[in-house]
DNA sequence: GCTAATATATCGTGATACGATATATCCATG
DNA sequence: CATGGATATATCGTATCACGATATATTAGC
């Protein structure tokens, strides 16, 4: 009669496996933009501001905040990335003080090509990343070896 | 008589949303690593090392594997670890050019605590997660602006 | 109009991952 | 059981890039 018993592995296993998985489709990902003669993050900023939704302004503090970086850091890359005519600036004529961006149709072809390659890749990876993230939210306490005999109740320590 | 039309954003704004929910997560992680006093990728570190599967070696070479850096960058980053007495080397009896890599009991203690924060973390943004994979996924090129000929046959650059 | 707040830009610095290279150990083959 | 090649880790100099601190421009509040 065998015990449910979730599997073994301990937590700690199944958020190094999670964060595994998230790596590796990084990796896939940031290939995938050199490939396409890009440094990751100008993809990132490529992404953002082409993928910016129909309501928000494409600024450099639009950016920053999508990208997790500061204002300073996102100005630098989007310097880099108008130089190899990824992108455009503009400037907001409603705000002056703001910055528009704008993905050069040079860019808008390559980061359609990779968006492409994401989503293909994604379809391979994504279950396995899925089902990663849920054996983690799946994830009981049980863990003594063997003998202990299964006498959990609810999800303890779950927030 | 509506169609399915799954949504009108297109794929790159929906890649956008689910980098810009990975880095959402990715942030937390690395503030939480901070909060313990670790740099987030000592904290990966261990993680990868007290969470390898019983049957691998926890070597310098499958920390690099892991975390996705050369084996160099590994090495220094083991070396900043274990000089504030998050890991121990050792060196394997079987093979003596392998380290073998320990995490120490405060570096446990450490990564129990980032553990249990990370997984209820998940709890919360898993689903959201998820669901901005799922979505890039179930994406059906359909969004002709109305007028532009749909001439599009496959999935044209996929692997 | 003047001060504070917001948005972007500039500049110097530091951390860290990398390539190239070196050293140590193991293994295969004769 | 010596030797060449492969594997594993280590060292070192370098470049990138995000950052803090600071500056400038524009807008908003009163």
């Amino acid at each position: 009669m065998k015990e449910v018993r979730p599997s073994s592995d301990s937590l700690i296993e199944r958020l190094a496996e999670f964060r595994y998985r998230l790596r590796t489709f990084l990796q896939f990902s940031e290939q995938a933009a050199h490939a396409a003669g890009l440094q990751p993050q100008q993809h990132q900023l490529l992404l953002q501001i082409a993928g910016a939704p129909a309501d928000a302004l494409p600024t450099i503090a639009y950016a920053a905040e999508r990208l997790g970086l500061r204002h300073n850091s996102v100005v630098e890359l989007a310097n880099r990335s108008v130089e190899e005519g990824l992108l455009e600036r503009t400037s907001d004529e409603a705000d002056a003080r703001r910055v528009l961006l704008r993905v050069t149709s040079r860019g808008a072809r390559l980061l359609q090509k990779l968006a492409a390659d994401h989503r293909s890749e994604l379809e391979v990876m994504g279950p396995a990343l899925i089902e990663a993230l849920t054996r983690i939210e799946h994830y009981e306490p049980d863990h003594a070896p063997a003998a202990l005999p299964v006498m959990r109740t609810a999800v303890r320590g779950a927030r």
